[in-house]
DNA sequence: GGTAAGATCAGC
DNA sequence: CTGATCTTACCT
């Protein structure tokens, strides 16, 4: 599978993702946990919470860019998030990677992270997931298909997920573009966005 | 040139 | 529930 099967809308590439293999610096991860994000900002997709939905800027110009890229932003002040672009060439579209399975490499991901760290949370949290994997800021923009890239991607035959709201999001968080893996303990707690409106009120 | 909000996380 | 910590984007 190639970078053509995340050319789609972010809530398909977001399901094809999941069970993906990701190759960090020394550290392999399952893809387990996953947000959907932007899409098209005229027709059914406009997604307020997307750092695209206002066009492009210099944080997010990447995610205006071509499918398979890596994306990452710093999120406050503190931790690095990482994403797949996704969507056609031109339009903005991305998948938030928020946890992952340690399959190896598991003595250097719990260097990285603060001691007595069990292993289901090694990756476990879009900011400890690229602490965990070595993903930094410097990797914006890179072709996760690449053969020779620092991070790589490889996706694997849809896996059936679960879905539901966000995590975090004060825009759109009734929308379900969240999808895990059912039954995977490394999948983050829901928390709500205290900005967010009541359930039902905005989307 | 100022500033408020934020796709988070860990420790009380 | 709160603090840490800083970049971005939008305002004047």
């Amino acid at each position: 599978m190639s970078a053509e099967h995340l050319a789609v809308d972010p809530v398909t590439a977001a399901r094809r993702l999941l069970g993906a293999t990701l190759y960090g610096r020394d550290v392999v991860a399952t893809v387990v946990e996953v947000e959907a994000y932007g899409g098209p900002p005229s027709g059914p997709w406009p997604d307020a919470a997307a750092h695209s939905f206002r066009g492009p800027t210099p944080r997010s110009a990447v995610m205006f860019g071509p499918a398979g890229h890596l994306y990452t932003y710093r999120s406050h002040g503190i931790h690095v998030c990482a994403n797949v672009v996704c969507c056609a060439d031109g339009v903005a579209g991305a998948v938030l990677l928020r946890a992952a399975r340690v399959i190896d490499g598991g003595d250097v991901a719990e260097g990285r992270r603060r001691a007595g760290i069990t292993p289901v949370a090694y990756a476990r949290g879009p900011g400890n997931l690229c602490e965990a994997l070595g993903i930094t800021l410097a990797d914006n923009g890179i072709d996760l298909m690449g053969r020779r890239s620092p991070i790589r991607l490889e996706l694997n035959p849809r896996q059936e997920g679960s879905a539901g709201p966000r995590v975090g999001v004060s825009q759109a968080a009734d929308r379900a573009w969240r999808f895990w893996l059912p039954g995977t303990p490394e999948v983050s707690n829901y928390r709500r966005s205290p900005r967010a409106p009541a359930p039902g009120e905005s989307d």
